[in-house]
DNA sequence: ATTCTGACA
DNA sequence: TGTCAGCA
């Protein structure tokens, strides 16, 4: 499997990618209107983050708590362009690349909040919603 | 239970 | 941005 698909895979709900940035549903979404992520969708409509997702909204984070609003994220980041037929995923491809996450892959994801300045480990992690991605 | 869109005391 | 409504 290449590493593009590996990182624009959509793997995750707004309830993890939640817990994984600490941005509120409300910010995620938002953004999204303003084109600075573009998340698949399921057949119900419900929003689905790949890894690139969850890094721009990172990287989107980090410029917000600098004190740089959408106009100037938009200058920083380049727009994503909402509809790219380029790959296409079935909902086994997906529910099969959700199954074998590997744990390398969140390693760096945690690296990368530590990085950010979150902190896990704590009650962050509600229920478990990371648990299955745990072998 | 969770997410979605629209709207605003 | 938060939050509540009314659906799916």
């Amino acid at each position: 499997m290449k590493d593009e698909m590996r990182r624009t895979m959509p793997l995750f709900s707004i309830g993890i990618v939640k817990s994984l940035t600490e941005l509120s549903a409300r910010q995620i979404r938002y953004y999204e209107e303003h084109q600075l992520i573009n998340p698949a969708r399921t057949e119900g409509n419900r929003r689905l983050f790949s890894f690139n997702d969850v890094e721009r909204l990172l990287e989107i984070k980090s410029l917000i708590e600098k004190g740089i609003n959408l106009a100037g994220i938009k200058q920083v980041l380049t727009i994503q362009e909402p509809e790219t037929p380029e790959v296409t995923y079935t909902e086994d491809d997906i529910q099969e690349a959700q199954e074998e996450l590997s744990e390398k892959e969140l390693r760096k994801m945690l690296k990368n909040e530590l990085f950010q300045g979150n902190r896990f480990g704590k009650s962050s992690l509600r229920q478990g919603e990371l648990s299955r991605f745990f072998h």
